[in-house]
DNA sequence: CTAATATGTTTTATATTTAAAATATATAGA
DNA sequence: TCTATATATTTTAAATATAAAACATATTAG
């Protein structure tokens, strides 16, 4: 390659390198604003919290029960965390915890009944504060950027600090 | 409209609903993933936290320094939540915390050269990650999500709870 | 000037979050 | 069997996060 050629390039990889660095911090301040709406109104409306929420979206598409490790591998977050919030959820009787045969170290974490209803009435107001937030994007703008996401979302299960 | 008309308006406004809670959901995995990865390599590189790198960012943008309630504003967390962070970076000698002539409630916080050298440092560093984390979209790409997000933007700051 | 109110910050109480250590149980391999 | 290793979970320590209360200081109204 000439060095102009090499020159344009670089320039061209730099402004990749910078529209990709505005478009991080886009997302992120978009999906904490909304984060922090759909917080407020769970706390209003239902005096429960986001983690809350996600814990039992969770159990809801698992009728079944999931364990403990199933439920933070499924959340992608830590297995401490999750026992303290289904700590306090078994507490508010929404989820139970039972021995699973077989296996004395585990346990399978399901919806109450109550659990469940409770998990209804929250998932039907959540669909609309979503709704309401996002509701300058039209549906095929919205599909649009489910697929630039995808397309972006297989790179970043990759590691980047061993480079 | 007639019937059948409303009939097929309804389903058109079901399909974009549930387009935008798919969105959400995407928007918010991608997000936590990257932040996931992004924390993982501040903690390893630089044993340091992404809150703490952001409040180190916003305080880089202000060279004269801010308060704490514009630190608080600009980060869009709590009082106390600032508090916390900033007090554990003066103990690292990063920032420091300063009397504001004329009004003895205030604090302006500021970088010190160590906080800005190193800061800097960190920075460098984030933006490649976040190039490699986004490589798989395209300059054009990045662009034309952006311009969807700020499409989307202008309406969360809207109020939802209230209806 | 004084009372009421507003502003800037920290403190408190509680929840969330992670990484790492600890505990208990299972499973393999020698 | 016995021991090493792996798995499932909780506990611990430290940081982050919020809302609400407490404090200190400013400002404004009367």
């Amino acid at each position: 390659m000439s060095q102009s050629a090499k020159k344009l390039k670089d320039e061209a990889d730099e402004f990749a390198t910078k529209n990709r660095l505005r478009l991080w911090l886009k997302l992120l301040k978009l999906t904490r604003q909304i984060e922090s709406e759909l917080r407020d109104n769970l706390r209003v409306e239902f005096e429960t919290t986001l983690p809350r929420f996600d814990v039992m979206a969770a159990l809801y598409r698992f009728p079944k029960g999931l364990l403990m490790s199933e439920l933070s591998g499924a959340l992608k977050v830590s297995n401490g965390n999750v026992t303290g919030i289904v700590d306090r959820l078994v507490k508010d009787a929404l989820v139970i915890r039972s021995a699973v045969p077989g296996d004395r170290r585990a346990l399978r974490v399901k919806l109450t009944p109550a659990g469940k209803k409770e998990f209804l009435k929250q998932a039907v107001q959540h669909e609309r504060w979503v709704d309401t937030l996002l509701s300058d994007i039209a549906a095929d703008d919205a599909e649009l950027m489910i697929a630039l996401i995808d397309k972006a979302h297989a790179k970043t299960t990759a590691k980047t600090s061993k480079e």
